[in-house]
DNA sequence: AAGGCGGTCAACCGCCTCGTC
DNA sequence: GGACGAGGCGGTTGACCGCCT
């Protein structure tokens, strides 16, 4: 017998909330603050599971919640963090406090997963250029240029995940840059029209790519 | 015009953690 | 120390929308 379920889903509505039904969570929870949600249905006469109050408050109607485009600065966060600690949305969501765990997981699902992938991808591309290289006459010359792609996919790989040249790598294993601190930092700075990886993707691997296929076929 | 398809995101589900008794 | 309940968390789902053929 497992356990029982948050609530009794007999008469419990579910899917997509009105706004009838935010405004009387609102209201509640401005008079009697957030909390002791197993109360709020029976005290409000909404007709949800105390779970869905709780995501809908912390997830929608909370006050100083950021909607629409990430900027940049908090992909970056984004993308340092997960490497970090992995999917940890909680703990990752600590530090971009405008923004929901539930934001930032659809987020990296939807686009930063995917940029990563591609990123990845190329590298092993290009790794694997360089095992089948290894009978080419310009085998020393090929190696040596690939390599070089390889190495400054990892250098761009490791200065984005410094929050853009901002922090060091080593600076953020050891604790000692702070989200704060590249906060104040990077408001002095220009803010780029592209983030890393679409700058990186359109430009830098697709330039390098190409030098590297002509010396192939050279 | 309409059906297929993929992307996005709000919401749900079930497990985990922590506090209380 | 263990049982129980509430809230937290991450994975997943499904509705919706826009684009493509």
């Amino acid at each position: 017998m497992g356990r029982p379920p948050c609530c009794d889903k007999v008469g419990i509505k579910k899917g997509p909330w009105t706004p009838e039904e935010d405004i009387i969570l609102v209201t509640y929870i401005q008079e009697h603050g957030p909390g002791n949600w197993r109360s709020v249905p029976t005290n409000t006469g909404l007709l949800r599971c105390s779970k869905s109050c709780r995501l809908r408050w912390t997830n929608y109607l909370r006050p100083g919640i950021k909607r629409g485009n990430f900027t940049p600065h908090e992909e970056g966060m984004i993308v340092h963090l997960q490497a970090l600690w992995g999917n940890k949305w909680a703990a990752i969501a600590s530090y971009l406090p405008q923004r929901t765990d539930n934001d930032i997981k659809n987020y990296w699902n939807t686009h930063l997963k995917k940029k990563m992938k591609n990123t990845q991808n190329i590298s092993r591309l290009l790794e694997g250029w360089m095992i089948s290289s290894a009978s080419h006459k310009k085998q020393e010359t090929n190696k040596d240029c690939i390599n070089g792609v390889v190495e400054s996919v990892d250098l761009e790989l490791e200065s984005v995940l410094a929050f853009d040249n901002v922090c060091s790598w080593d600076k953020i294993l050891s604790g000692d840059c702070y989200p704060k601190d590249d906060e104040r930092k990077l408001q002095k700075q220009e803010s780029p029209t592209l983030t890393f990886f679409d700058r990186w993707l359109l430009d830098e691997s697709a330039s390098q790519l190409e030098g590297v296929i002509e010396q192939q076929v050279n």
